[in-house]
DNA sequence: AACCAGGCGCATA
DNA sequence: TATGCGCATGGT
């Protein structure tokens, strides 16, 4: 993989195993948007921008600034080697179709508060409103960044709110949820740092003395927000693929890379019946 | 231990 | 157009 960094743009190169689209759009994250055919826009770290790729090739252009090649190289991962995982994980036959019908998905490294709060807002709930509250969430609390886009509201800033002023996100009863959430973490008693490499059962306690976040909120700001692929989030759909596939657990070769696998069977599962 | 809490997308009627 | 179903967590 080569990188190219010009005034506005950074060009990646030769990536291995990256389908944009799919990895964007599989239930990780919720921010992006294909707005035009290829052109996928989002805020993520505060910058906006648009990601569009063409073979191994993928660009990043918009909000650009000096160091962000090694932000956006872990937001998809890059410097994972996902064609020897994913060999790995195919000896096993469910992985092998599933990874075959969806090459290229790859787990994002969303900033830790983004993916809590929105894994916190995603209970109970569908993708389309998970994407409206989120949406605003942002536009109500998030800073301006002109032409439509918001930035994801701090901790801080919305732990000085209560669960009144959160009503026009109509969430429902997970508002107490966000705001107990942005407590924790703005005074310290929750430190998303550390949920990166600590023992994860230790993050994972760390994660659940919020209010509102249970085993599967807690996997998926893991998987998602903190770069722990040894995180497993089970929704329904994994539940069923456990239940019919594997009844006696899963298979050795997603040792430490459960999440990964989790990933590509999610998606299978929910695309095929 | 079953049920509801805010909704709403979705499938079915 | 109406009706029921699913959804993840905490509280009753």
């Amino acid at each position: 993989m080569t990188v190219e960094t010009n005034k506005n743009s950074i060009i990646f190169r030769n990536i291995d195993s990256l389908s944009i689209p799919l990895s964007l759009d599989c239930g990780q994250a919720f921010r992006w948007t294909e707005t035009s055919d290829g052109i996928w826009h989002g805020v993520a770290f505060s910058r906006s921008v648009d990601i569009s790729q063409k073979e191994n090739t993928i660009i990043i252009t918009g909000d650009i600034r000096d160091g962000d090649e090694q932000i956006w190289a872990d937001y998809f991962d890059l410097n994972r080697d996902y064609s020897a995982i994913c060999e790995k994980l195919k000896i096993d036959n469910h992985l092998k179709t599933a990874i075959e019908a969806y090459p290229g998905i790859r787990i994002l490294r969303q900033e830790s508060w983004e993916a809590l709060c929105s894994f916190i807002i995603s209970q109970n709930n569908n993708i389309p409103r998970i994407k409206g509250i989120i949406e605003r969430l942002c536009v109500h609390f998030g800073e301006d960044l002109g032409n439509g886009d918001f930035t994801f509201p701090s901790a801080e800033k919305l732990a000085f709110l209560c669960v009144d002023d959160l009503s026009p996100l109509r969430s429902g009863f997970r508002a107490k949820y966000i705001i107990d959430a942005a407590q924790k973490v703005a005074n310290g008693e929750v430190d998303l740092r550390k949920l990166s490499y600590c023992d994860i059962d230790e993050a994972r306690q760390e994660l659940i003395k919020i209010k509102g976040v249970g085993a599967k909120v807690a996997e998926c700001t893991l998987l998602y927000g903190c770069g722990r692929v040894d995180a497993f989030p089970v929704d329904v759909w994994v539940r069923r693929i456990m239940q019919e596939l594997y009844p006696e657990g899963l298979p050795e070769c997603t040792k430490d890379v459960e999440g990964i696998a989790q990933q590509f069977l999610f998606h299978w599962r929910r695309n095929v019946e």
